[in-house]
DNA sequence: TAATTTAAATGTACGGCTTTCAAGTGGAGT
DNA sequence: ACTCCACTTGAAAGCCGTACATTTAAATTA
């Protein structure tokens, strides 16, 4: 009957609907993203989204890639040392990854062709090589320190347990016995072992700097 | 009409699932696995399976806790040293998790209450206690190892880049000209960075090993 | 200015999904 | 023999993604 047209003004923008998608993902998780439930949430009907966006992933796409936008990269621009850089690097990496918990799956799939995924691999991989790695070497790096912040970021390690003592017979696992207490302080315990990782991973890689230096 | 009649014998048992359901992830993904598929594959209609899960998702856990069911653990029963140990575990951890790349995103949610998770978890604790490690560390330990395994297995970094030299463009990524290459060479550049991370966390580890010792 | 193309939103519809439920029937226990 | 329970079923409810034709306004071109 009647069929409404053409607005005035477009109600869709794709800024707004990956800003919208943003939030909901942030607020109640990647289940809750359905496009009835998005548009509902931009005042609009299911379909429209599909005159922006050919598909409902494209639209995770784009909001997983301004996550990866909101990473720091500044410090691989002057010529700072290659291991605070890296250190402060990760360390925004995951930042960026915890405010927006939610979306991780979705980057864990790798950059692809999503610009500011590919930026970031870019960057890292550039300042390696600069400070003096070797290429194969410094593509080693940008590989394991996604692994790890990724995997960081992935699943709170502490979160992954149950508040429930009676979860965690001493029987059957003898040393889990306060794990049920992980629970309570997820963030401090997780924010501890990536600092713990971090600079573990570094001095390790340090030793390994100097015997490429050494034998070059 | 004529609803079938119950079976001589069951025609399904909760292991017939779980194997049949991890042959299915394994070979066509986790998207595969409607509860309807699963069941054509069982030569069943998909309501059975609800006699023997309460959730499709239940069924998924199971078939993780196959997975970390795998990951050898023997290795902390001696005395051996906690590193050798540790290296070997979490070997043994990323070729669990290799095996069967489509089923990390449920394993990636932690170990709740699944058994074979809950064992893995307290014997990596358990032997980093025993070997010296302060119970806070230990703990570290254990969520930072899991943050690298899981990193990387959760999604190739290599194969994470499009195979497709044109999506590099050298004006916007100027160091990736040859990340298009990473795409052939997946397995070796994964490979070889797990092992490059996984020295380089334990080289660090050792070091920090050393000064907990010394002031104790 | 008039004619034409394109853009944005819509309603409807298809086929899939998980899960609930009552109903039917064979096996086990008394 | 009778009851109860285990197991499977078809049907259906309420989601989902998205293809499609339709409507109208804006933008473009003649």
């Amino acid at each position: 009957m009647c069929a409404m047209a053409r607005p005035r003004k477009p109600l869709l923008s794709t800024d707004r609907i990956v800003e919208t998608a943003r939030a909901l993902v942030d607020a109640e998780g990647l289940a809750a993203v359905s496009t009835r439930r998005l548009a509902a949430e931009l005042g609009v009907s299911g379909p429209s989204l599909y005159n922006h966006f050919r598909t409902k992933d494209e639209i995770l796409e784009a909001v997983a890639d301004s996550v990866s936008g909101q990473v720091d990269l500044t410090m691989f621009e002057d010529g700072r040392d290659w291991r605070t850089a890296l250190h402060d690097w990760a360390v925004s990496y995951r930042a960026a990854l915890r405010d927006h918990p939610n979306i991780v799956p979705v980057l864990a799939r790798g950059p692809g062709r999503r610009p500011a995924g590919l930026r970031l691999a870019d960057a890292v991989y550039g300042a390696m090589v600069e400070a003096g790695w070797p290429p194969a070497q410094a593509t080693s790096i940008g590989a394991l320190m996604r692994y790890f912040v990724m995997g960081s970021a992935l699943g709170s390690f502490a979160g992954g347990f149950v508040d429930d003592a009676s979860a965690y017979d001493p029987a059957d696992y003898p040393h889990l016995q306060q794990a049920h207490r992980l629970a309570e302080q997820q963030e401090k315990i997780d924010e501890r072992a990536f600092e713990t990782g971090l600079t573990a991973l570094l001095d390790g890689l340090a030793r390994q700097y100097e015997q490429v230096r050494r034998t070059a």
